[in-house]
DNA sequence: ACGGTTATGAACCGATTGGTTCAAAACTAA
DNA sequence: TTAGTTTTGAACCAATCGGTTCATAACCGT
């Protein structure tokens, strides 16, 4: 059966993911993955195409380990779903805001396949927004309260870029709270 | 006095700014930067140190024809302001969302002169829009009113990468909405 | 028209980019 | 032990990166 492979596909896209999470697509070069994964490249290259396709696998493990739906799944639904939604994205690890948000500026140069990973976790986790906000039978639009807590968990997101997270908590319970009233 | 140089600052500062708008700064290279200017590398050598300072005074030039600053300060003070203000990045010529709240996205590799200009452009911008908002007599803590909207704008300005602009006005309609209940 | 001054374009630099090649190492099944 | 298979690391590739050098072109005041 030959020579089995020193390293484990799921611990390169994790060493990955904190690569292009930190420095984006542009600025992370080949010589800076193979340091963090330990993988020589043609270890990288046996397991993936190039480096676009490392960044697609990465999105890709990125969204299938992400809590968000399980967050917004749990019983009961309602407003503590959502808060706790916002408040993950806001102290994940060494972390600086969301992957996904991030990666949303290099919109112009990423690959098309990454963007769908994007969109389509976008709208997956804003369907269980609105799912979440129907169940507290609020008098205001749903869809549009759904909406904005997308668009304000993004702001949160890039926030976290430059300032520290302590801040940005109440931030987020003042805006529940204008949610609710 | 010697030969007169054959481009004008300013427009090779316009010019910067398009192309660090949407490539970021990674992904910007010099080759890139003289065909959308226009001018050979020794002339934007002769006008700036490197790359780094081209980047840096687009950003102060950026920053100085903000229209920012000018819709927040229309008399009279309130809520009509915050709405233009959140407003006008969304209708900003060809670009996507905001030079700056993109630019956030590569905090971790840019100078940190450039990251001085976005906080202090920041701050000035939060401090005018409290203004605002303490001008419309609200019932709302207005500190918190207003960090809420500066991380709104920022998920809007993050948002527009992605999305058409007409889908964002309305979503800017149900906040300020919000706001003002 | 001329001498002094400044900007220009093109050639050039070493370093790094993403990506390939390939002989040798490391393993398995027989 | 050996034949066959697969991974590995290092050497290598052309292209591009940010940046420099410099002879020449283009302009000014006189």
């Amino acid at each position: 059966m030959g020579r089995p492979k020193c390293f484990d596909r799921i611990e390169v896209l994790d060493a990955a993911i904190q690569l292009f999470w930190k420095k984006g697509f542009a600025d992370t070069s080949l010589s800076d993955l193979e340091k963090a994964t330990g993988v020589n490249k043609s270890g990288l290259y046996s397991e993936f195409k190039d480096k676009e396709d490392i960044f697609f696998e990465s999105m890709k493990h990125y969204r299938d380990k992400s809590p968000a739906i399980e967050i917004l799944n749990k019983e009961p639904l309602g407003w503590a779903n959502i808060e706790a939604l916002l408040k993950a994205s806001s102290s994940c690890k060494g972390n600086k805001g969301c992957f996904f948000a991030n990666t949303v500026r290099e919109y112009s140069i990423i690959p098309d396949n990454v963007k769908l990973v994007i969109e389509q976790n976008q709208k997956m986790i804003h369907e269980n927004v609105f799912k979440n906000i129907k169940a507290t039978k609020t008098k205001k639009d749903p869809e549009a309260l759904a909406s904005m807590i997308m668009t304000f968990s993004t702001g949160v997101a890039l926030k976290l870029n430059a300032v520290k997270p302590e801040h940005v908590l109440e931030e987020i319970d003042s805006f529940l709270e204008l949610l609710k009233s």
